[in-house]
DNA sequence: CTCATGTGATACCATTTAGTATCATATATA
DNA sequence: TATATATGATACTAAATGGTATCACATGAG
């Protein structure tokens, strides 16, 4: 199984990090920054961003004393890969569907 | 905030549980029956399941002494919301996704 | 009725998780 | 250079999590 599934869907079961994932769309931020706007320690967040990271769901970019933290897109994929599994799922059911209409029809 | 937000993507975080959903997505199957699956106990089973249902993404017919796990895909409507979040990051095929789950649904 | 089967529920345990406090290190800046 | 700023890293704690063992209860089959 890929790995990355696994760190991805985890990084996201924390609304306190679904919350980072969104303000980081907004802008890229330092941790600082993101300390900010939480009501918890610069620590806290720093954890929670290592784990962002281990899902791949985001990039950081050290600039002087500062890191940058981006929202990486891609990261996204294997999360949006595994919800495409249920699409066939769902094309299935609703072939099914169509042909039991198709049967009773006739 | 939505509540089946946070139960949703928590009951998705774990691997089993994640393993779960695929398998309810081939099939309707009672506790026993997935149990047999897994190289855990009933007791563990049951409690992944509860998580299930309160993400909202799986429903219990109560037959008789069974209890038929059936997959919820309405459920899933809460993660894929917040991923819409995201649309000016990816390709549609979140959008695609979702319009699948409503047309299943009408 | 009797008994096997399917499940609910509780107590317990080890590990992980989310948080804090604290100290160390690197880099701007006065 | 001296100091403030931005972060890394570690040790610690309380609570949540994933699992087992065990007992109780309801239902279907002989």
């Amino acid at each position: 199984m890929n790995p990355h599934t696994q760190n991805a869907f985890r990084a996201l079961a924390d609304p306190t990090r679904r919350t980072i994932v969104q303000m980081l769309a907004a802008e890229d931020m330092t941790i600082a920054q993101l300390t900010d706007r939480f009501d918890m320690t610069r620590a806290a967040v720093k954890k929670h961003l290592t784990v962002l990271s281990d899902g791949g769901l985001i990039t950081v970019e050290i600039k002087g004393r500062e890191r940058i933290n981006r929202l990486e897109p891609k990261g996204m994929a294997p999360i949006l890969d595994w919800f495409s599994y249920f699409d066939q799922f769902w094309d299935d059911r609703l072939a099914n569907l169509k042909e039991a209409i198709e049967r009773n029809e006739k």
